[in-house]
RNA sequence: GCAGAUGUGGCGGAAUUGGUAGACGCACAGGACUUAAAAUCCUGCGAGGGUUAAACCUCGUGCCGGUUCGAUUCCGGCCAUCUGCACCA
């Protein structure tokens, strides 16, 4: 049958009544766990960034199966969430309804794909077989003080009702709808991730993932070693400030506290109180976006309180201004606007002081702010040590007295994950007007979410309005109590999926701790780089959570990390309904079959790269799939009908040698995801055995062997189409249950090889010498060359460097 | 502003540890087959010069410079585009 969709059916049908995709636990091979970040069911189609996610993936996890590996390849469904939500809101549609719909309509998709996924290892975060572990989850981080609830100024999205994470806030506007961000003070729960921020940051060396993603997460954790020092005030209050330059200690002309800070109204004197509250107000209006803007001119006010430098006894003025950040550091800083371009801004504007202490280490005259390390001045004592050396002086001596120490800053806040939403796992917390804080007792999970719930958003969370569901008796006393009614951030249910997956059917644990240890981590995780900061962070807080609590026993989830890159429109825009210039997969597959798009996104793109969508691109690889069929016909043919020759003669050698180049290659590529490589040495083949196949003589078992060798090559790469021309072949067995042929080094040699000859590195010609030689008779070849004897008479040599099997360049003068 | 990535023919993209720049494919041109077209097959295809035709010569991987026998690759300095993070003291 010639290649088309109805290819596809054929096979898909045969794969399931055959459970090829069947995953052996039991195996006793090297498992390999492989694995892309699982969808999320916010529409009814799988659009193209899926297809470039999963299809590519999917070859490489049936080429890890074909070369031997116990291939684990799950799939499964991210489907508590915003989205849902907001569609059910516009809509009227229930967001189980449209997303269970839309589940099953991907899961349709995803298999018409060809995806060697084992559907019995699936899972929906939205299922409550699923969300009753995330529940439990939260549970144990509860009890080990790693889930905590405070009062904490959130980033309150008017717009869409609700809290957003800091990474979930793009510019000050929201990351969903694009409305600027007010700040509010709510009640909120958190994980601690806080506590693994230095892990976090440390292991990242153990793991193969793209170097900016770590670099991402390295800024995203934000490690700053500094010192902090305390400063008396005249009201009796202590300041503690945070800062990496205790070197410049002795300039600080001011100090600044950020206007949330509690300790502003005791230092606030009677006669500033007016200017402070007014300002305090002005700030607490402010969005986000107004308050960080780039340009904005720093604004502050006098407490009338001052502050005692703790090293030299000047009495400095104490400052609020909202340049200062409440939530990091101490919330309060030292300024040196001698040093400091934030503190020159802002001390130029109020005429505040400027004192230089430090000068340039090469005598040269400085400019203020000068904010690179120097050799101190104006610093008693100090005086001429360099700044690296007084920061250590400094912060030694004002620890002797307890005003001051080492310390190290991280930029990395908890993670707040509670959410006023109704689509997403209710958190398992009950309050009691008695006993306070309970937690759901482990045997009365899962909290189920109802289903009759007004989920219009109103700033209140929907599950408020649910008496049923809010209304609860006590699990302690007994007596009459609420349920939390905020849900858990869907970050939650994907920072474990990878754990569940395994023993996902497990009803009597999360996952059992054998199995995990045993299929965990993933070997090889795929999927987009939107997900370097929020979702790789957190599923590694996660995984190290479990660790420490015993229920898992390895450090990372994802050994070996690979984004791929983003298909864009045909105009070279990021595809989007808004811009009309998004690509429709179905037309495509529907049209060719899925495995020529398949191998039309590996062989158009760089995986890792992306690029635009070109549609001449897909006809061609149609073209390709045609040249095979007719390779395949013609070979049998010929088999058929030639006469053998038994021969190994330069036309075999130079057949076999592209053979097992294109095996090589191809192996090699693949296992670096670079589709579009390995897809070239496939066609290189092709093009190689449809030559020899026009010989007179052909030597019927080198030919066979070698077409064998090309549908296995292709199998991985285009399932479906390789099966069917394996049948074509008049093999029995899936070409899937094949083995992943090995390179033969003799072969690879071949025959003969061309050695460049340059003059002064410049390519001159090729001397073609036998590889079955030794080094010492290719290179008297080499010299004996009629053309390189005349290089040598025409031209002043100074030498020849020969770099064996390489190169041959001869310089002249 | 900081960090990261990218820059190669008309296009998508290839080039081991520095060693034949442009694999493979698209587009294009010419040819074969055909009444014709499509499909298929064959040939050519970085730019410029040169030749009846070749041979051959010069230039060429964003720009400028360096290291080297030899640089798309290494180093220094720019430019452009994209993506993160953005008052983190």
């Amino acid at each position: 049958m010639e290649y088309s969709k109805k290819v596809d059916e054929k096979w898909q049908k045969k794969w399931k009544e055959n459970n090829v995709y069947k995953f052996d636990k039991n195996s006793k091979k090297e498992k390999l766990y492989c694995l892309e970040m699982f969808s999320y069911p916010s529409g009814a189609k799988l659009h193209l960034g899926h297809w470039f996610n999963y299809a590519p993936a999917d070859s490489f996890a049936r080429f890890k199966k074909m070369q031997g590996y116990n291939v684990f390849h799950p799939m499964g469904f991210d489907a508590f969430g915003l989205p849902a939500e907001n569609y059910a809101i516009k809509t009227g549609i229930h967001p189980e309804d449209s997303t269970l719909k839309n589940i099953s309509a991907m899961r349709k998709q995803l298999e018409e794909m060809g995806a060697s996924y084992d559907w019995d290892y699936t899972l929906e975060t939205c299922m409550p077989d699923y969300y009753k572990w995330t529940q439990w989850i939260f549970l144990q981080l509860y009890k080990a003080g790693l889930a905590y609830k405070k009062e904490a100024p959130v980033n309150w999205c008017d717009s869409c009702k609700t809290v957003l994470a800091n990474e979930q806030v793009i510019n000050g506007t929201c990351e969903r709808c694009g409305s600027e961000i007010k700040r509010k003070k709510l009640a909120q729960w958190f994980f601690k991730i806080t506590d693994y921020a230095e892990e976090l940051l440390q292991d990242l060396d153990k793991l193969d993932w793209p170097e900016s993603t770590k670099k991402v997460q390295t800024n995203w954790i934000g490690k700053s070693e500094g010192s902090e020092i305390i400063f008396e005030t005249t009201s009796g209050e202590k300041i503690t400030v945070f800062t990496t330059r205790p070197d410049t200690l002795n300039g600080v002309t001011y100090v600044v506290l950020a206007p949330e800070s509690k300790l502003v109204q005791k230092i606030t004197t009677d006669e500033y109180k007016k200017d402070v509250e007014d300002y305090i107000d002005k700030a607490s209006k402010l969005s986000e976006i107004e308050r960080l803007a780039v340009d904005k001119e720093k604004t502050g006010v006098f407490t009338g309180g001052y502050a005692i430098n703790p090293i030299n006894g000047d009495k400095v003025p104490i400052w609020i201004a909202d340049y200062v950040l409440e939530d990091y550091g101490t919330g309060a800083v030292m300024a040196v606007p001698a040093h400091d371009e934030r503190d020159y801004e802002f001390a130029s504007k109020y005429k505040l002081p400027i004192k230089e202490v430090v000068k340039s280490k090469n005598g040269e005259e400085t400019k203020l702010p000068f904010t690179e390390k120097g050799i101190l001045v104006n610093s008693g004592k100090y005086d001429n040590l360099t700044s690296e050396d007084a920061k250590i002086k400094i912060t030694e001596d004002l620890q002797k007295e307890g005003k001051g120490k080492k310390t190290i800053n991280y930029r990395l806040k908890d993670w707040l994950v509670s959410r006023q939403r109704y689509w997403g796992a209710p958190i398992p917390i009950i309050y009691c007007d008695k006993c306070g804080i309970v937690p759901v007792p482990e045997e009365d999970l899962p909290v189920l979410l109802p289903y009759d719930v007004e989920f219009k958003p109103d700033g209140e969370s929907p599950l408020k309005k649910s008496k049923e569901f809010m209304n609860c008796t006590c699990p302690k006393c007994g007596g009459k109590a609420k349920r939390e009614a905020d849900t858990l951030d869907t970050f939650v249910c994907s920072s474990w999926y990878y754990l569940r997956y395994p023993d996902a059917k497990n009803d009597k644990e999360a996952f059992n701790k054998e199995i995990v240890d045993k299929m965990d981590p993933v070997d090889v995780y795929v999927g987009g780089k939107e997900h370097a900061a929020m979702h790789l962070i957190y599923a590694r807080f996660m995984t190290k959570a479990l660790r420490d609590l015993g229920y898992l026993s390895f450090d990372e989830p994802f050994t070996r990390l690979v984004h791929q890159g983003m298909i864009l429109g045909p105009d070279g825009n990021k595809m989007s309904k808004s811009k009309g210039n998004t690509v429709a997969p179905e037309e495509y597959i529907d049209k060719y079959g899925s495995d020529v798009f398949r191998m039309y996104i590996m062989f158009g793109f760089d995986y890792k790269q992306g690029g635009p969508w070109d549609e001449k691109g897909i006809e061609a690889m149609s073209k390709y799939f045609t040249r095979v069929e007719n390779l395949v016909q013609n070979f049998n043919e010929v088999y058929k009908n030639t006469n053998d020759s038994e021969e190994i003669g330069s036309k075999e050698k130079e057949l076999l040698r592209i053979k097992s180049n294109s095996i090589k290659l191809m192996t090699e590529n693949i296992e670096d995801f670079r589709f579009n490589t390995a897809i070239a040495r496939s066609m290189e083949l092709s093009n190689a055995i449809s030559d020899y196949m026009k010989e007179e003589n052909v030597n019927k078992k080198v030919l066979k062997d070698t077409v064998d060798i090309l549908i296995i090559l292709l199998a991985p790469l285009a399932p479906h189409f390789a099966e069917e021309e394996w049948e074509k072949l008049g093999k029995t067995g899936f070409v899937y249950n094949e083995n992943w042929p090995k390179v033969s080094q003799k072969e690879l040699a071949g025959g003969t090889k061309d050695i460049p000859i340059q003059l002064n590195g410049k390519l001159k010609f090729c001397v073609t010498v036998s590889t079955e030689i030794s080094e010492q008779e290719m290179l008297d070849i080499i010299k004996n060359d009629e053309r390189v004897i005349k290089l040598h008479e025409n031209n002043n040599v100074v030498k020849d460097i020969y770099v064996p099997g390489r190169i041959y360049n001869i310089v002249v003068k």
